[in-house]
RNA sequence: GGCCCCUUCAUCUAGCGGUUGAGGAUGCAGGAUUCUCAGUCCUGUCACACGGGUUCGAAUCCCGUAGGGGCUGCCA
């Protein structure tokens, strides 16, 4: 039974960086029929609070991760028989463990004050502890009385080999680690202590993390080893990378997932894209996943060694493409918050409606929010036109004047309302007028968008309506003859 | 500094000793679709970090060098 984890520490957001080892975790718990578990490394309560775990959690649900096991939070209850799931409520088991390393003469108390250890420094300036108190006699102890200690992992002599399902096999001499400590002074554990404990009690069988952690795995698996428990799988990926192949750092933006929301991404595409960073379908040339697709292609061996720097402008290729898979209601239904929160009033149009502009702009939205460039002309006034594209389409005002009552004229008749009818008076006006369509669409849509851009013409001016379109020619006729007599 | 990981087009990558005059995708450039933009479909552009080996033969194996990243806390 596979069991795996996101064991993330609630001091921000959601990185995006936990993010793709959260997906790579639920990908193979999913795939495996395993379970997926949420845990919380809270151990350092400074930088712990509530409504970073609350942020972290709508990230997660956003991308459409969820947990078969994992802590309450907000409104949410505890799931699973492994808890509890905050490392912060599990204080007396890491403890009980610690002592027990201690009894076993596999850990030791060390007296050291942080004045003592701070003499200690290699030739970086980086600490180092040399053992002070590896030695200590019973004697010795006692004199320290009640003196404040820490306790400290007894490392081995010899070698720790892991053995990783991405990396290989890495091996590292056990001298060039420290005793390191597993019991701070106030008792808490460290996270090193935390996270052996917790995947041996939450029974975890696959270690899957960023190789950031790979350094780090040489102590743990010691301490599995001194704790006599089964070593679970270890798979380290590459960490994701910014745009200029350094660190994702937490400052820059698109750092928390939901920047990519807030910027009008789809969580299909952050979830499609993220996964493609480092990992690779066995189906070549293949790119597009859904979520469920992703399942039924993802494998650990297919998972790259490099570090991968993030793309922006192969996710909002991704992301158009997504969004053109949408259903038009799905896509309605996730436009309409960005219209509403932009000002546009979708409260006097029928949802048939909404569908249909969804529907018009669907294969030009790179983002959702593109959508209020796109159409804000129906949801306000034309105010002014494009200044290039007047110059351009309207050069001879007198033609247009010409054109756009002859056009005028032609759709005040028209018997229905609709795309092809509209089409057809073109296509008339076109012929009676001896010129291109072109030459007629295109000074329209100015007159009727105030842009030289948009969707479709003779869908946007079907959603315009009879009343508007009219309005909107007159309109521009009546600034064309100004501008005349200006001239 | 020490230890560990990484290095194929600008970017993400395929490739696991010969089938590769290195494939795909994004980007960029050009063409088609003659209502714009977008989309779609074509075409083009662009890479095996460097130096040594091993081998009949290396992007693929080995060793160096350089560059990048990580760890080296009573942070996780």
């Amino acid at each position: 039974m596979v069991r795996t984890r996101i064991a993330p520490s609630p001091s921000g957001f959601l990185h995006i960086g936990t993010a793709k080892t959260a997906l790579y975790n639920w990908l193979f718990a999913r795939k495996n029929n395993g379970t997926f578990i949420l845990r919380l490394e809270d151990t350092d309560a400074e930088r712990t609070d509530e409504q970073f775990v609350q942020g972290m959690c709508e990230g997660f649900k956003w991308l459409g991760i969820d947990w078969d096991e994992g802590p309450a939070f907000g409104d949410v209850l505890e799931k699973g028989n492994y808890g509890p799931y905050r490392q912060s409520q599990r204080k007396e088991l890491y403890q009980r463990i610690a002592y027990q390393l201690f009894e076993e003469g596999k850990a030791y108390k060390c007296f050291c004050s942080k004045e003592t250890l701070e003499s200690y420094k290699d030739e970086a300036g980086n600490l180092y502890y040399p053992g002070f108190c590896r030695n200590l006699t019973p004697e010795q102890i006692r004199e320290k009385g009640d003196a404040p200690y820490v306790l400290r992992f007894r490392v081995p002599e010899g070698e720790t080999v892991i053995e990783d399902l991405i990396q290989g096999t890495v091996r590292f001499n056990n001298s060039q680690f420290d005793d390191f400590v597993i019991l701070r002074a106030n008792g808490d554990p460290v996270f090193h202590l935390a996270v052996v404990v917790d995947d041996i009690y939450m029974k975890i069988t696959h270690v899957i993390r960023g190789d950031d952690h790979l350094t780090n795995t040489p102590r743990h698996i010691m301490l599995f080893n001194a704790l006599g428990a089964p070593l679970p799988k270890h798979a380290h990926h590459p960490l994701v990378l910014d745009e200029q192949g350094r660190k994702y750092s937490k400052r820059l933006h698109g750092a928390n997932v939901l920047d990519w929301r807030d910027d009008g991404y789809v969580p299909e595409a952050i979830v499609n894209y993220v996964a493609l960073l480092g990992w690779t379908s066995e189906e070549e040339n293949r790119e597009f996943f859904t979520l469920p697709e992703l399942i039924q292609y993802f494998s650990i061996e297919r998972i790259g060694k490099s570090p991968a720097r993030f793309d922006r402008r192969k996710l909002e290729w991704l992301n158009g493409l997504h969004i053109r898979h949408l259903s038009p209601e799905d896509l309605r239904d996730r436009l309409i918050p960005i219209l509403e929160k932009n000002g546009f009033d979708t409260s006097t149009k029928s949802k048939e409606w909404l569908t249909k502009l969804a529907q018009i702009c669907q294969e030009k939205l790179p983002t959702l929010n593109r959508i209020v460039f796109l159409s804000d002309f129906f949801f306000n006034e034309v105010k002014a036109y494009e200044p290039e594209a007047e110059a351009k389409l309207w050069k001879s005002p007198q033609q247009i004047i010409t054109y756009f009552e002859k056009i005028r004229d032609k759709l005040t008749h028209i018997e229905t309302w609709e795309h092809d009818s509209l089409k057809k008076a073109y296509e008339e006006c076109c012929a009676e007028l001896n010129v291109k369509f072109g030459a007629l669409v295109n000074p329209s849509r100015l007159a009727l968008t105030g842009k030289s851009v948009g969707p479709g013409f003779f869908e946007l001016t079907e959603l315009l309506g009879k009343e508007v379109t009219l309005n909107r020619l007159s309109k521009a006729i009546k600034y064309l003859k100004s501008k005349e007599v200006k001239s």
